[in-house]
DNA sequence: ACGATAATTGCAATGAGTGCAGAATTGCAA
DNA sequence: TTGCAATTCTGCACTCATTGCAATTATCGT
């Protein structure tokens, strides 16, 4: 790695980091991407060589989440139904995330229920995902998934997990015990994707 | 009705108008919130006491969908199951739907596609919708279905209905036959909410 | 017709985001 | 090491959404 890269990265870094202590101290629309650039000792101009836009500081890794499906989607055992491969990844992915630790995450999970442009950049985020990984879906079960089922499969599951995690992010104090979160929210999302078969 | 509410219906009216025509004619980005006033024949200033944002003045009538969710859970039969109650409402409101009709949808949708920011908003609306029908869910299933199962539930159909329907769209001429559309999304995301049982 | 209430509007200000041009840095080859 | 090319950084000026304020105007209820 050159040092433009090295150097690159650590701006990157350092600004994020200084976001995520300004966003702590005063909240997301009481701080200025002035404020983060001086923080970070860079010009204002310059944040938005590293971001797009004052959301997407929140969001400077990718989903490991996708990633987890996507090697699900790769791992499928014979015979494994779409929506079991994906259930499946929630299960890997939960057992040793550091989605939900750190001091950005956290933050980034507390604007998420305050902020709503914060919840709409990480709702768009979601379904740029989705798109991701119902198209590997639809390859991995090409004989029994068109791309729309596919897509309609991948979005089920988005959603519930989604909806049970903004369900139990709203309970005061969700975010002091991350394991038992995590926990409810796979037990949710399993049964709502699994509902008992008509009587 | 008073004059003053009558008027003020008109006056919200005429805005809605004009920014769709606007937005048809230049795009979402290239239209200014002066552009649009000055065609609705108001002071700019104006503008936002009749809508929050640029983005809100898409989604100027509340969304049926939740309206028709919300009447199919109180008119739920005995035995049935959540989530064919939420499927039920889905072909109830495709049955008249006026949804997909009418110049101002059918920018709505194209821009949905085109333009983060208005895909972002409508996000942001169908979370605050999946909120209410979630609580409703619960009230009506209470013994079966925790608050966060319920919002799994509706989340799953929530989001299976809106990546099919983003797929579907992004055929090219979707819009040009809206029949059929909602009989794919509906068949589609019927699969997916009710996978074939395990082996 | 008259004071109370609500709506409209212009003005000024804040803050996000962008294009541009010049200065500073870094990479690479002679 | 030196010098040129590619890349970054930064300040400046500009557009635009959005908000607070205060003056003005329209509508309401009596």
């Amino acid at each position: 790695m050159t040092l433009r890269e090295r150097k690159r990265a650590r701006t990157r870094q350092a600004i994020a980091d200084a976001a995520a202590q300004l966003f702590a101290e005063r909240g997301y629309d009481g701080t200025t991407i002035a404020d983060i650039a001086a923080r970070a000792d860079i010009g204002a101009r310059t944040f938005f060589s590293y971001f797009a836009s004052k959301e997407d500081v929140l969001f400077p890794e990718g989903d490991q989440r996708v990633a987890a499906a996507l090697a699900a989607i790769d791992d499928r055992r014979p015979g494994e139904r779409p929506i079991d491969v994906l259930l499946r990844s929630l299960r890997d992915v939960n057992a040793d995330s550091t989605e939900m630790v750190g001091p950005m995450a956290r933050v980034r999970l507390e604007l998420m229920r305050s902020t709503p442009a914060v919840r709409g950049r990480a709702l768009q985020l979601q379904l740029d995902s989705l798109a991701v990984i119902a198209d590997r879906l639809h390859e991995a079960y090409a004989d029994e998934l068109t791309p729309v089922e596919a897509a309609a499969t991948v979005g089920a599951f988005v959603g519930a997990v989604s909806a049970s995690l903004q369900m139990l992010l709203a309970e005061e104090g969700a975010l002091d015990d991350p394991a038992t979160l995590q926990r409810r929210m796979l037990e949710a999302t399993t049964r709502a994707l699994s509902p008992a078969p008509r009587p």
